[in-house]
DNA sequence: CGCGTTTGACCAGCGC
DNA sequence: GCGCTGGTCAAACGCG
């Protein structure tokens, strides 16, 4: 089974997600990476794929407003735009031509695998229990296809591989991956009657991106939000429905961003967002799954002004820096 | 003691 | 049917 070789490749810049720089951030896009899975066709993909690129504005074809919002400096994509069709059936969504690249998708991450992550086990709810029943008892499959739960797959630059989103996961499994001298690890959502999953690889091509997969909608508020997260929790696959996780986002350097003629919007940017523990964040309740930057919050739900509820860019990006989407 | 990680074993799906 | 691979379980272990 290998689904991995069919790759998405951008070359823009990247966040670089190391969690020691203290470089201020510079933001300037974000895209949109999720849509229900009906709307995309593909109801087995189990939704659709975006594509963002933190500071090189890779929004593929999910959400071009959000070029307004954040009044991008870069122009729409150049490069050949993937198909959307083409990620179907790949996991590593994104496999930046250059290291610089930060992408994120819902869905397909292993279409094939999916099916087996619907076991039988799971079909009268409580899948943690069930599941734990399964080897004593080992229902030994029924083959019916459960639906499979939204998932999220992104690329991040990253010197450590679990990168904390602010939810508590427990790492039940790792194993080797085919192809890569890197092991995928398995993590579970620890709140209980929670059955959010997330997978954590490194890629083989580029051993400094980690590609985060969660699959499952988390049914609880975020327990915890460390210092300088951000989170990348689209809503509509249910990771940011009702606490924004986050992960430790690394600013990246200033050169990311597209040259001098946006020097100006860079350091008003870098100005606002020159807290090194900025944060990304998808947006929360009530909300397109926008990614927002918040600032440092000690603990969920956030009680900085800045993180109003809103849970979305206007919320802490200055007016000037964006513009209104004015209702879409 | 509680919680999280490690790790070998087990299971299921898929391709040949 | 068999082997490969991905995904999961759960006992053992470590740590605070």
């Amino acid at each position: 089974m290998e689904k991995k070789e069919e790759v998405i490749k951008t070359e823009s810049p990247m966040v670089n997600l190391t969690f020691a720089d203290q470089i201020p951030m510079s933001f300037t896009s974000s895209g949109i990476f999720d849509m229900p899975c009906d709307q995309e066709g593909e109801k087995g993909g189990g939704g659709s794929l975006g594509f963002v690129d933190m500071l090189g504005i890779q929004d593929y074809y999910c959400n071009p407003s959000l070029f307004d919002m954040f009044q991008s400096p870069l122009p729409p994509p150049q490069q050949p735009v993937p198909s959307p069709a083409v990620q179907e059936s790949s996991e590593v969504l994104n496999t930046p031509a250059t290291p610089n690249s930060l992408s994120m998708s819902s869905s397909s991450a292993e279409a094939g695998n999916e099916e087996k992550e619907s076991k039988t086990t799971v079909e009268e709810g409580e899948e943690q229990d069930q599941a734990k029943t399964k080897k004593q008892l080992k229902p030994k499959k029924k083959t019916t296809k459960r639906e499979r739960e939204p998932r999220f797959a992104f690329m991040t630059r990253s010197e450590v591989d679990h990168l904390d989103d602010g939810y508590r996961w427990r790492k039940y499994g790792q194993k080797a991956v085919k192809n890569s001298p890197f092991p995928r690890s398995y993590y579970r959502c620890t709140t209980a009657a929670c059955g959010v999953k997330k997978r954590v690889e490194r890629s083989s091509d580029d051993r400094t991106i980690v590609v985060t997969t969660y699959e499952g909608t988390h049914t609880h508020p975020c327990p915890v939000t460390p210092r300088g997260s951000i989170g990348i929790m689209p809503e509509s696959t249910g990771f940011g429905g009702i606490g924004s996780s986050s992960f430790v986002l690394n600013p990246p350097p200033h050169h990311y961003y597209h040259q001098q003629q946006q020097q100006q919007q860079q350091q008003q940017q870098q100005s606002y967002f020159h807290n090194p523990t900025t944060s990304l964040t998808f947006s929360t309740t009530n909300n397109p799954p926008f990614p927002t930057f918040v600032q440092e919050r000690p603990s969920c739900p956030p009680s900085s002004s800045l993180l109003r509820d809103h849970g979305l860019l206007q919320d802490i990006v200055p007016s000037q820096m964006r513009k209104e989407p004015k209702e879409e």
